[in-house]
DNA sequence: GTTAGCACTCAGAGCTTTAGAGTGCTAACG
DNA sequence: CGTTAGCACTCTAAAGCTCTGAGTGCTAAC
């Protein structure tokens, strides 16, 4: 593959940026009058048609104009994907709703989706933090009847859990507050396998406590098994809006591959494991794990703590988004969140 | 108004029952044919001529058949409201799906939207279960660091709620224990204003524990304000394959509601509150609260406790929805829902 | 290497035509 | 008098048609 000339380049982007602006085929003349570029359309004519010999721009048909194809919208965003910081008004503007949020890790995650839907006026996609193998932050057990249990897990991450859970025996709210002290010094910061051996050589604590422990331990399989807490989904009537979702098929898969929680929690928790926390990746759709949304993509970071606790933060919209603010605000917003579950501690 | 007649009843719950099925205007021929009625199309023009003069029928145009009209749906309601069991065979399904269910108001009330959405193909909205006034159930306090705190608050219905707060004095792990005990056996069962009050005459626990407090009421007078649980939502896709959203514009209007959460809790908390738990209402959509959904209606009803913790469950569709078999669900899942609710015991 | 000029292409907007489903009315029927 | 067959009339939606204009590729001149 040849390399690109300066000007070729220059061209690619512009026919980019006003595909993106227009959502339509942007053709030569156009393009000179509405960027005053200092050669003309012939001339741009000739390069089109060697971007689209190199695959970087499609024609709809013979006597249209040009369309970024992925290979072109990937080049476009790779320029991007580094650089590039968000206005100092709107990251102001955006601290300061963050300062006025109620407290709690659920809270600013939906206010990180809500605000993200807003700026890229597209959907955003936020997952809790969670680590690869949860370990267990606090245990709390509330005594419901006398033999009805509600316990209470906080994970690392910041991640609740709640159990209800029928016990045999009779137990009082004392007794469980000593079962919960116990195994919260025997359990803090461990994880379900750790618990599993440790729980082997435990003294008998009767037959309620080997019922908690056997609901625990479940409970973080279950957790471990998902990899990815609960999703947070927001601004789909915005990409309504959007010409490529006038065909309601188009839509609809798109709002299915939504509402799959499970495929979403696995395509966010496979895809951005290894990466490193800060760095925006871009997924264009139509293959693999993202076949269902094709000509839409996906511009994600992973946020929270390497190794301790990892989320997602992204914006879900057509292939056609405006990448060039979207990627700096999905930056901006994870590392947001990233200095929240650090300073929560957990 | 003049009564219908029987014949007329008949033959508007037949327009309904055939607009419904096919979304499209009912003609006198063609109900004839499909329904072998024993008498002629041109005696069901004289009707269904008495029906659009009553107001129960409209014609799009001149020409066209006939699209029964909100008086027209709302008749046909009233007949299905009191009746009507689910079949055997769903009733079983159903409670299969929720034996299995992990335990949790949480996961329960994911599943009854899930099941809804599913079985009427439309979008089902269920909100948790709270009481007027929430009551403390449980307190739970976490310490992250030195001064800084997890709250973890049980609310009666099983909502709970976290945050996180800062103390200016150093707290350990053992001291919160105490307090915590302390304002259990203080606070259970207690509401806000409750609270308040009781708390002016607390003996001096120290400044970590008044910040606990003042966190605490806080987090209480927000629940309180907002009157309704989280709301879930799922089945959006279902929808945007019926006719009536293929004009974008009116399914943005639909979604737009959906995601604003305020409005829709609002919406749920007011119009129902008074409603006995267990009783199905059908809201169109078009004026007042609902005015951005026109065209769509609302199944919905009421379940929980009376006076201790209540919830709505509901499915929201397109007006021309199977009411026949949308009331009995939501009435049977609202079912199950209220005896989840008295057996978990918050 | 760049550009003006030109013949050619083709989607989409706008208009016309047509088919058929449905209506209301009238007159005949039991 | 309610019911029904028959008929002229209405009107949408689909299909076919034309025409405009933006855009192209190529050639020849600069």
């Amino acid at each position: 593959m040849i390399e690109l000339s300066e000007r070729q380049k220059v061209i690619l982007s512009l026919v980019v940026h006003e595909y993106v602006r227009t959502a339509n085929p942007v053709g030569s003349k156009n393009l000179v009058r509405q960027y005053h570029l200092d050669y003309s359309s012939a001339t741009v004519r000739n390069e089109m048609a060697a971007l689209t010999e190199a695959q970087y721009l499609s024609q709809p048909h013979t006597s249209a104009g040009r369309v970024p194809t992925e290979k072109g919208y990937r080049f476009f965003v790779s320029g991007l994907i580094q650089m590039r910081e968000l206005p100092e008004e709107t990251r102001r503007m955006i601290e300061h709703q963050f300062s006025q949020a109620q407290q709690g890790m659920d809270g600013w995650i939906k206010l990180a989706a809500s605000i993200l839907a807003d700026q890229a006026n597209a959907i955003s996609v936020v997952s809790a933090p969670l680590p690869n193998r949860t370990t267990v932050k606090y245990i709390s057990l509330i005594s419901i009847t006398n033999k009805q249990i509600l316990m209470i897990l906080v994970l690392a991450g910041g991640q609740m859990q709640q159990r209800f859970l029928f016990v045999s025996e009779v137990t009082t709210q004392t007794q469980l507050n000593e079962i919960a002290d116990t195994l919260n010094r025997l359990f803090e910061g461990r994880n379900s396998e750790e618990i599993r051996i440790l729980s082997r050589h435990l003294p008998d604590m009767g037959s309620a406590a080997e019922e908690i422990i056997r609901t625990l331990l479940s409970t973080l399989y279950d957790t471990d098994a998902r990899q990815t807490g609960e999703v947070y989904t927001e601004g789909i009537n915005k990409v309504l809006a959007e010409p490529e979702f006038s065909d309601s098929e188009e839509a609809r898969r798109t709002l299915r591959f939504l509402e799959e929680k499970p495929l979403l929690q696995d395509f966010l928790s496979r895809t951005t494991r290894e990466q490193k926390v800060g760095g925006v990746q871009v997924f264009f759709g139509g293959d693999g794990l993202l076949k269902d949304i094709a000509n839409c993509s996906l511009v994600v970071a992973r946020y929270g703590m390497q190794g301790i606790a990892t989320g997602t933060i992204g914006v879900l919209g057509p292939m056609r988004m405006a990448y060039s603010k979207n990627i700096p605000t999905v930056r901006f917003l994870a590392g947001i969140l990233s200095d929240l579950v650090a300073d929560s501690g957990l």
